[in-house]
DNA sequence: GGGACAATAT
DNA sequence: TATATTGTCC
């Protein structure tokens, strides 16, 4: 790892810091490359794209990348479509990234070709005044997870209310069911953590447990959960007005789930995990409006 | 209206 | 299984 790669033409000032713990070039599958080995796709007979030389995956950067600095210009606000920043962002550390061996685990993910029988129905809708269109579900990545997480330390148990949780994280297309429902799976989670009051990563959660829980969430519990409360002190943080670099984020509704990217789309956000897998017809991305 | 929570649906 | 939705209570 850590060699400093400065192959971007442009000019941008890099911010290190969201830079720690992406994978590095080396970790991810070259662009020139196939992402189905010949032999598999000849097995379920997918035509193979067309090969891409290097030079190919160079130009349609290129055009990505100029076509981002001359839409969204310097601008601040991005809509949802294409916001794919050249540098890769991430945000903070994560100091202990215990992976079982070296080898990356690497998941065919096999899409049911099933038909859908996917009744669409009422759905089409280009119009986003229309609030009616149906938003695919949301993935709590672990990066995702962090925000939350993040948001709700930084709150206090006490003030963490789902819809200050969803202002503070600043993502867009999350809603406050969304931050509702996760918190009421994460209470759950810290209920039995407290609970058990010893560490024992169950291994179910797996989402949470990779996730410390910050003391101050260790609040008063309100007796509630059954004693051992564990640690006493807490320090509690006022709920701040401009807590978080909003790093804009978008939520990416409902990528093509096809093996290829069609469009030469390419997700990266708050890193690779914000997806959404289900139905997403036609364009997926655009929860926009909304809220 | 909004939050917590449980039950239920997808 | 994970997330969404719904219903009820506060």
């Amino acid at each position: 790892m850590g060699e400093e790669v400065k192959n971007y033409s442009h000019d941008t000032e890099r911010v290190t810091e969201w830079e720690i713990g992406l994978p590095t070039a080396d970790d991810l599958t070259p662009l020139s490359q196939p992402l189905i080995p010949p032999e598999l796709a000849s097995a379920f007979s997918i035509s193979p794209e067309p090969y891409r030389t290097l030079l190919d995956v160079n130009r349609a950067s290129n055009d990505t990348i100029s076509a981002l600095r001359s839409g969204g210009g310097g601008g601040g606000s991005q809509t949802l479509s294409a916001v794919i920043e050249p540098d890769e962002e991430e945000e903070e550390e994560e100091p202990d990234r215990e992976n079982g061996s070296g080898t990356e685990c690497k998941k065919l993910r096999r899409l049911d070709s099933a038909e859908d029988a996917d009744s669409n129905m009422q759905n089409n809708n280009d119009d986003p005044s229309s609030r009616s269109v149906k938003r695919p579900r949301l993935v709590w990545t672990p990066q995702l997870h962090k925000r939350f997480v993040d948001v709700v330390a930084h709150l206090g148990i006490k003030n963490a209310v789902p819809k200050t949780i969803m202002q503070l994280m600043n993502v867009e297309g999350l809603t406050r069911e969304n931050v509702a429902s996760h918190l009421q799976k994460y209470r759950l989670y810290l209920k039995r953590m407290q609970g058990l009051s010893n560490e024992g990563p169950s291994s179910s959660d797996q989402l949470f447990a990779s996730t410390p829980v910050p003391q101050s969430l260790h609040d008063s519990g309100g007796g509630g959960g059954g004693g051992g409360g564990t640690s006493g002190g807490h320090s509690h943080h006022a709920p701040i007005p401009m807590p978080y670099p909003p790093p804009h984020m978008m939520a990416m509704l409902g990528m093509p789930h096809n093996g290829f990217n069609n469009g030469g789309f390419q997700q990266r956000d708050w890193s690779s995990g914000f997806s959404y897998p289900h139905h997403a017809h036609g364009h997926g991305i655009t929860p926009s409006g909304d809220k």
